[in-house]
DNA sequence: GCAAACCGAATGAACGTTCAATTGAGGGTG
DNA sequence: CACCCTCAATTGAACGTTCATTCGGTTTGC
């Protein structure tokens, strides 16, 4: 059922997509938006040009599934490190940890995340999963306001602030201007956490 | 001399330069940076196409100039608000509070900025001016670290947090979707301030 | 009268998208 | 098993449009 429920969410996606999608990650990263020419997406993925037509209805769809497809990954995340069972406080790091290293080690996602966001495809057509990330971050830190162990500030201002803060570090250490060691990144993190939480 | 100096490093812009400047950024904030054609900004900007080439060797270097142009206002920003004869804790205040009004107010650069930090023009064209912004605001971070105020993280570290906290908020006010009144916004630069205060 | 600034139609390349044609997997029939 | 039919998947050349850039000519300021 586990397993039923999850095949169900991720819609079975083919290969041929799954292979458009990551050219279109790569090539985005290096060449920007414009830049990256259907033509080479095709090429690229090992596919004629009207293969992709084929999947998506145009450039901009493609574009705007590809962020969903994205985003889902994210929510995963989320979804796997703010269980309710474990406390709060644990769950935060392990949050901060755990997006962190999955945008670090995804830098064509980033990039491609933060182009995107900046683009006007997000308001003409607006993706679903991304409300669903912010909604499921905002509501772990209503957690942990309600528990009594961050200070009593709106949950969208706290969750945004953390995000943030994963964001430009996880862009730092992909930059390559700077690489963290274990220790630098638990000073990070409690150094937001002291921020946030309530002195008892 | 103070204004000789001003002069001397603004490099006395044309009107006609100026304007292509704002209508380049008001576009690029509606319909993105592809999406908008150099015939429209010329539209816009009420000259001939065949100007801006007067002024501009390329649309690419266009752009650079442009962004250039704006970081140089940040620049103005951070330079006021951080001189060394005010104290430190103060200053960073100061600061936060200067830059976040100065983003939210200049709605169409920031969504410019984020654009273009992202885009690949970044990397086959180093802009030096956000060199500069880096390096001033690294340097008073440093400061605050040096007189024994800030936690000894790298001043990159805490740099960097404090202007994604920034970036993050004015981006929600620009958005919409959330409009700060004052109280909220000290909030925010408490718990900043808390998280990387060395508390005595 | 001479630069520099300015104009805007013309040019040519690049790009998103279409479509007629081809392939191949599955499946029903005798 | 051979045959045919169907339909989705796939191809890539061709099309039409858009756009950055050019350039010969005109205006403006000095």
């Amino acid at each position: 059922m586990n397993v039923q429920l999850r095949v169900e969410a991720m819609e079975q996606i083919s290969d041929k997509k799954r292979a458009i999608f990551k050219s279109t990650m790569e090539l985005v990263r290096e060449n920007g938006f414009h830049g990256t020419p259907m033509s080479l997406v095709a090429k690229h993925a090992g596919v004629a040009a009207g293969t992709i037509y084929h999947y998506f209805e145009s450039k901009e769809h493609l574009l705007c599934e590809l962020f969903n497809y994205a985003q889902q990954q994210a929510i995963a995340v989320v979804e796997q490190e703010t269980v309710a069972t474990i406390p709060f406080k644990e769950s935060f790091f392990k949050l901060w940890m755990g997006l962190y290293t999955f945008y670090r080690d995804n830098q064509d996602m980033l990039r491609f995340f933060e182009q995107f966001v900046n683009s006007p495809f997000r308001t003409t057509m607006p993706p679903l999963e991304e409300d669903k990330f912010y909604t499921l971050l905002f509501a772990f830190f209503e957690r942990g306001i309600r528990e009594g162990e961050l200070k009593d500030v709106s949950p969208k201002i706290v969750g945004t602030l953390a995000h943030s803060s994963i964001l430009s570090m996880a862009k730092m250490a992909a930059s390559g201007r700077l690489r963290f060691n274990k220790k630098e990144l638990q000073q990070i993190q409690q150094l937001l956490w002291d921020g946030i939480a309530l002195g008892r």
